[in-house]
DNA sequence: CCGATAGTGAACAACGTGTTCGTTTTCTGT
DNA sequence: ACAGAAAACGAACACGTTGTTCACTATCGG
């Protein structure tokens, strides 16, 4: 095709940028990170950035893009094989924290303290997806004692301050001992909360 | 005293600028207040506010100095003395929702979607002092499932999950609903994290 | 080697920030 | 009532960031 080398220069442009971006997040923090910081550190000309993205939001959320599409296939497909239906077991929790452990530093620029409020926001959405996913099947209908998007903005919260914590705290434990944890402090009130669901397995509680 | 009236005209002076700020904060959202927004709606020349803050931040900072005051002698005086002590009531709850109820639009100036990640941390902190106090008290050494920082961000949390859920859907319940929704998801996770702390009365989970 | 497509960077206007400084208002002590 | 101190005022400034424009250069396919 005619266009695919010009593709790839494109493609090589907007990655460039990002990548940019991510570094200086770490840096900086997301609010205070320039537009002329990021084409300085990507070497690309000021009028190249407008031409790619809007804004410095509209760049970050297509990095956000690609993180979505990679974890709701990575990690929002396991957990629905691996157990039954009916069964709760918040699998996505494991595998997103390994996932978390292999990109400590892209995640710690995601999640840090100086990270600004879009971030914050996208990664809460891209999470509530996946666990939407596996508590929607869960409550089919009926009367719950509390409305199901209270459960899934409360297990969402409660899983990213855990996984705040660890990355805050410089990862002192492992992914299996967090995800442990994990269950501890929810499965028992979402059980409670979804009467019909059934239990979580007594064995999880052991080790 | 030879200061009292300027000391006044002081304060005058900064309660129109926090007042202005929040009114604004409603309107557009934190990040996007300009400090000319703000001294344009107090009717405050520039330099004065420069006089009294470093900053838009500062001036922020000021206005949850004086919330947390409030809260840490309103709120979170009252449940340590109405159970006894090693009784896990999280009793910060009811009467926190109690006082967002009242205040629900200055809540969602705080609380709301288009507000930045300073004014989400600080609120953070100041829920994170009310937890904090009452949890400790109940797990005073030994071996923990979970270690007690992550029960006290869990916890703040899921309270603060709820509450956004509550603000966001015009409060369509009564702030006695939303306690028990918050007692329901977590008050049986920590007595699991917290083994030697004793069990919520099981009054609490009818009506 | 031509032409299309992508990237360059200087220049610009508009706006927000934080400072300075001379002026005006407001209140207090006598 | 009046002098003087304390506080507020606001114009002007230097500076940095944003987003746009435009004439240019580089790269690649045919």
């Amino acid at each position: 095709m005619a266009a695919r080398a010009e593709d790839r220069r494109v493609q090589r442009t907007r990655t460039l940028l990002l990548d940019a971006l991510m570094e200086l997040m770490l840096e900086k923090g997301y609010e205070t990170v320039t537009i002329q910081d990021i084409i300085d550190r990507a070497n690309v000309g000021r009028s190249t950035f407008y031409a790619h993205f809007l804004d410095k939001e509209a760049l970050l959320l297509s990095g956000f893009e690609q993180l979505r599409l990679f974890l709701t296939e990575h990690v929002g497909a396991a957990p629905v094989a691996a157990n039954g239906p009916n069964r709760l077991t918040l699998g996505f929790s494991l595998a997103m924290l390994h996932h978390v452990q292999s990109h400590h530093m892209t995640y710690r620029a995601i999640v840090g303290k100086q990270s600004g409020a879009i971030v914050h926001q996208q990664f809460q959405r891209i999470v509530a997806d996946l666990v939407k996913r596996e508590l929607s099947a869960l409550a089919p209908s009926g009367a719950l004692a509390v409305p199901l998007d209270v459960v899934v903005q409360y297990t969402v919260s409660a899983f990213l301050a855990l996984m705040t914590w660890w990355l805050d705290q410089k990862m002192p434990c492992s992914a299996e001992e967090m995800d442990r944890m994990f269950r501890t402090l929810t499965l028992p009130g979402i059980a409670a909360a979804l009467p019909q669901g059934d239990w979580p397995s007594r064995e999880r509680r052991e080790t």
